[in-house]
RNA sequence: CGGGGCAUAGCGCAGCCUGGUAGCGCAUCUGGUUUGGGACCAGAGGGUCGCAAGUUCAAAUCUUGCUGCCCCGACCA
């Protein structure tokens, strides 16, 4: 993409309304813009920022054997009247009736309509473990909507539900979910502690949050400090691996300011260990048993002829929260660096030539190179101050840049990644720098 | 929903107290100079001052009502 064809309307002053860091960069970067409280419009470079978070959670979920469909925005309130939940969920829910004075709502989630669907289309043990999930936009009227889109009404969210036979494979989906999860985070370069939670207005009698840790965090946390060294990489999806690492996880103390009891707090953990602060919530996952699959009556034929009502569990990722919270993560006040797996562009070419000089054609041929090589460059080719467009690049956070200027020889180029020092390469180191980069995070 | 605040050009703000028909910086457009860390000169465009009513010869400014947005709390991916 040349910057000059680009859509990137970048604020140089923070908006009054913003008052948190991830909030300010996203508006001042030009990635998102509020339409109405709580509701915004994604901006090309944060919808490609969101769409290639969405592929890594994607990815992650394909890879544990969960299935994608899609389910729509708006479902039927007579589903939820089965499940008792529509008067449970309260004003959270945004309802709607149409010209036929039907009574609909937008989705704030989905157990009812997955249960609908596989009650319609499931009768038999043998289809089980079933685990679906889709990727799509939520609606729920937070009585304060704030933080940009980390607490907003409208939000994309991956959430995923599984249908099994007993108690035990269930707790099996479970776990997989978990991995699936401590992966998925892992990916995307965020330290993500599972905690023990509320199961909320979902019910039920399992229930983890996964939690990152930054001081704007909604809610307070305790926690273990050991917690932050189990190393989390190149984790497979046996079953002896998603134990030893639960197992891991499970020997520190860890809670929300909910379920924090500190007795054992002190109890369990050394002094010196004790770590209370806070933390942003971007993962939920439940087992409910029955609630659902009883309610709305799905039944499953087993092995020996009974029918039984399948046992359920959901899963929830925040997915439009995320990069707010990879923000608030990474972002150290002086640039933003994306994780390499979800920057919005590969690489940054900033030209300082003027039209057609030959430092521009030379930027301009490194640009097709790397287009060519799929390492999906942005090119600054406009005639802005070279200050400006440093800052501009600083401020966007795409990992690496390429500086070409009259200080370099024909065949120099400075490659930066940000935070790090300069260095004069070659076309070609920089063609094999940043595949190496790239292929290695792909295979992860 | 309770408490507090704000609303003037795309963004950041001044003007309001003491009423006289709107201004600054950045951004945008034109011409020129400049080009390695937010440049310079000259010119230009852009606002029914959130909406409505009232007071007044006259309202961004005073009064009342409404709406929107932000912050603190209870709730949540």
């Amino acid at each position: 993409m040349k910057l000059s064809n680009y859509f990137l309307p970048i604020l140089k002053e923070n908006p009054a309304e913003a008052k948190i860091k991830s909030h300010q960069l996203m508006l001042r970067s030009g990635m998102i813009r509020q339409s109405a409280s709580g509701i915004y419009s994604w901006l090309p470079l944060g919808l490609k920022v969101l769409k290639n978070i969405e592929n890594v959670v994607r990815d992650e979920q394909n890879k544990a054997g969960a299935i994608e469909l899609l389910m729509p925005t708006i479902q039927s309130a007579d589903i939820w009247k089965e499940s008792g939940r529509y008067d449970d969920y309260g004003k959270e829910m945004l309802r709607i009736n149409d010209r036929h004075e039907r009574e609909l709502l937008y989705g704030p989630t989905n157990e009812e309509l997955i249960t609908q669907i596989f009650k319609d289309n499931v009768k038999s043990y043998k289809n089980l473990p079933l685990i679906l999930y889709h990727i799509q936009w939520k609606f729920r009227d937070e009585v304060r909507p704030r933080f940009g889109v980390m607490r907003c009404r409208e939000f994309l969210m991956k959430d995923t539900y599984s249908f099994d036979e007993d108690k035990v494979s269930a707790e099996n989906s479970y776990k997989k979910m978990f991995l699936s999860y401590l992966k998925t985070f892992e990916r995307l370069e965020l330290k993500a502690i599972p905690m023990k939670a509320e199961t909320g207005p979902i019910g039920g009698d399992l229930s983890h949050e996964f939690i990152i840790l930054a001081d704007t965090g909604e809610s307070e946390v305790f926690l273990d400090k050991n917690l932050l060294n189990i190393e989390t990489k190149n984790l497979d999806y046996n079953q002896k691996n998603i134990d030893k690492i639960i197992s891991k996880f499970s020997k520190y103390y860890s809670a929300t300011d909910e379920k924090h009891n500190i007795e054992e707090f002190e109890k369990q953990v050394d002094k010196k260990n004790q770590l209370n602060t806070r933390g942003i919530e971007i993962g939920h996952i439940f087992y409910f048993g029955d609630k659902y699959s009883k309610s709305m009556k799905a039944f499953i034929n087993t092995k020996d002829g009974k029918n039984i009502n399948p046992q359920m569990g959901s899963y929830g990722i925040g997915v439009s929260r995320l990069p707010a919270a990879i923000i608030e993560a990474k972002y150290n006040n002086e640039y933003m660096k994306w994780p390499t797996s979800i920057t919005p562009f590969k690489v940054a070419i900033i030209s300082l030539g003027k039209n057609e000089d030959n430092i521009y054609k030379k930027s301009n041929d490194l640009y097709e190179f790397l287009k060519k090589n799929n390492l999906d460059p942005i090119l600054d080719d406009t005639s802005e101050n070279p200050s400006s467009k440093f800052k501009n690049f600083d401020l966007i956070g795409i990992p690496f840049q390429v500086i070409i200027g009259s200080k370099l020889k024909d065949n120099e180029y400075e490659f930066k990644e940000l935070g790090k020092d300069k260095e004069i390469l070659s076309k070609d180191q920089i063609i094999n720098r940043l595949k190496e980069i790239y292929a290695i995070d792909q295979q992860s």
